[in-house]
DNA sequence: ACCTGAACACCGTTCAAGT
DNA sequence: ACCTGAACACCGTTCAAGT
């Protein structure tokens, strides 16, 4: 009955089962209910699923760094940084990001948050909405790689380098060149394009070249 | 029983029905057969929806426009691009692509040839891998919104700017005024995000600052 | 008013049985 | 050898019936 700890319970199953296996029958027997009654709360299994990413975003703010006066590069890598934070920690929901726009309060607020920074540093209105949307974009795409579905072949991490490595080096000898570095340390990857995003948006400042941050 | 035939109407059954629709029945139906047949020729669903995936990768060349002489900005735009341009003609596979590094032919052939274009350049290894990861997830987290979901509440792209221009503006005055450009033309959007990472990438270049191309 | 067992029309996958 | 109808154990969703 109550609506918080439905959401409650689905954030539990689909980071433990995952999307593919989140039933609404699973989430009733979870809550001691039954599927009908779900039916009487929530319109479907689409809006409990859309209920579930706005409690992710929920707790992006808890992944905020204290930055008392950073610079406006750092306070935008800060904020995606606390998304994909937050995505690590339930990386089996990502996939619900996808073709879905979040609309609730939270999704506003990450919004709102970004474009804010990104106004009052000087952006125009334009740049700003196109900065935002790319670097929503590559978070999500990135953390799309969090939790590589088990069925695709070689799945552990080891494995991936290993089968680069393996490959006809005549054939490929790009790929076999970089294998080491292929896949490198998440993380590292995704700060790497994420500092190329925030920081090539400089030229894209009204007052370029000069200005002195403070 | 031709397996090329399978895949031919497994991408056609996916394009015209999304992949939440797509069954082994409606497949097989499709084909004048049985599921039981097609689980003689592949182990299952998800086995066929890889293959799907690979052959979408495999339209990427189709989008290649001829670049004679290039600088490798304008080639790895020109490859993003070819790849945004193939999900842009099949939307909704692009789910597809998630949780997915594709191994076949296609899939690596394009890793190798942007690998190539930056090691050719001059870049190291361990950042042309990087480089690769960046463009590629960037891409596929953009393709991702070509097809928006249609249990998206306001799901025509005029009501969503509409949506964000209804909202208070005392408490989201950046998302109102950025309203008008969120979102803008998909295109635009995508072209803001890549050029900024490719033209990024410079500084990553050992002999940063000068060096005519050609 | 609030809940639910049982049903409906589907799934993915398997297997005994057909040619 | 190659195929398949029918079954199994599931889905999401609905509704008559219970308290």
């Amino acid at each position: 009955m109550p609506v918080d700890r439905v959401i409650d319970a689905a954030v539990e199953l689909v980071d433990e089962v995952g999307p593919r296996e989140f039933s609404m029958r699973l989430l009733a027997q979870r809550l001691g209910s039954s599927t009908a009654t779900l039916y009487r709360h929530f319109a479907g299994k689409d809006e409990i699923l859309v209920q579930v990413v706005e409690r992710v975003l929920g707790e992006v703010h808890l992944h905020y760094p204290d930055l008392p006066a950073a610079s406006w590069q750092d306070q935008l890598i800060a904020g995606a940084d606390a998304l994909f934070q937050t995505l690590k920690h339930h990386p089996r929901t990502v996939s619900l990001f996808d073709n879905h726009v979040p609309f609730g309060p939270h999704g506003l607020a990450g919004r709102e948050a970004a474009l804010s920074i990104l106004l009052s540093t000087g952006f125009p209105p334009e740049i700003a909405a196109k900065a935002y949307t790319a670097v929503a974009h590559y978070v999500i795409g990135f953390a799309g790689q969090l939790h590589l579905d088990s069925t695709t072949t070689p799945d552990e991490t080891q494995g991936l380098r290993t089968f680069y490595r393996s490959l006809d080096p005549a054939r490929y000898p790009a790929t076999v060149t970089s294998a080491p570095h292929l896949p490198g340390s998440l993380e590292d990857e995704f700060h790497f394009g994420l500092q190329l995003i925030v920081h090539g948006l400089a030229r894209h400042l009204p007052s370029e070249g000069r200005g002195l941050p403070g």
